[in-house]
DNA sequence: GCATTAACACGTA
DNA sequence: TACGTGTTAATGC
């Protein structure tokens, strides 16, 4: 890890995720003391993919993508990461190398625990497993419903899928209606060129689902993106 | 026909 | 200035 660390607040980890509330007063206490929080820019690598995991990362405060480039220099784009997501706990329980790049969409707070820190939680709190077959569960869900729509539904639907995908709940509880992401990296995110994403993006924009605004979306309808291309 | 890439003008942070 | 957006033309499956 690098510089621009600082301790994690008590606020920040209320309001960005979902385990922190349900854990005991002394779990609490001890995952922040130990947890930190560095500051990234947009474009900023996070993780990278082979390097080894010895942190359980979250987004305090941002936006950041899950990716890999192929070996053509394609970049494909598994899922973005707003505020209250928590990931990388995977390689962490299988202790392997890391398996995709992390990068920061846009100016970010990413908080870091380490691998001690997470595997306390494991052994000591309950509340904190209940806690990630929840996540895990969501996640299988989420990527199983990707293949899904990645092969059963048009281009705009699965725009219309890939922006709802970021507004999860259980994944991401704390997020605004609001989302700073370049339709670029939408297209990424729904296997689509930039072009046929701003296409997209408009004709949900005229179905009253959406709103765009420089460099970023604002969900109207979230429901009516997630049923989107279904009925 | 439909999506992709490339290229361009234009507006915004 | 660098980046994001909207649009069009050429190309490919």
């Amino acid at each position: 890890m690098a510089d621009n660390v600082a301790m994690v607040t008590f606020e920040e980890l209320r309001s960005a995720s979902l385990w922190a509330e349900s854990l005991e007063t002394a779990a609490l206490d001890r995952a922040m003391r130990e947890t930190v929080v560095r500051e990234v820019n947009p474009g900023e690598s996070v993780c990278r993919v082979g390097e080894a995991v010895e942190y359980w990362n979250g987004v305090i405060d941002g936006l950041v993508k899950i990716n890999k480039i192929s070996v053509e220099g394609k970049s494909i784009t598994f899922t973005g990461v707003p505020r209250g997501g928590w990931w990388g706990e995977g390689s962490l329980i299988k202790r392997e190398a890391r398996r995709y790049d992390v990068t920061a969409l846009r100016k970010s707070r990413v908080a870091y625990m380490p691998r001690a820190t997470f595997e306390w939680l494991i052994d000591n709190s309950i509340p904190f497993n209940k806690f990630l077959i929840k996540q895990l569960n969501e996640r299988l869900g989420q990527f199983i419903a990707a293949i899904e729509h990645e092969r059963l539904l048009d281009p705009d639907a699965r725009v219309a899928r890939a922006i709802a995908s970021l507004f999860n709940p259980i994944l991401y509880p704390g997020a605004g209606p609001e989302v700073q992401i370049s339709q670029e990296e939408i297209g990424y995110l729904s296997g689509s060129s930039r072009q046929r994403a701003n296409q997209a993006l408009q004709l949900l924009e005229k179905a009253g689902l959406l709103r765009l605004e420089y460099g970023s979306i604002r969900v109207l309808d979230l429901e009516g993106l997630q049923r989107y291309g279904t009925v």
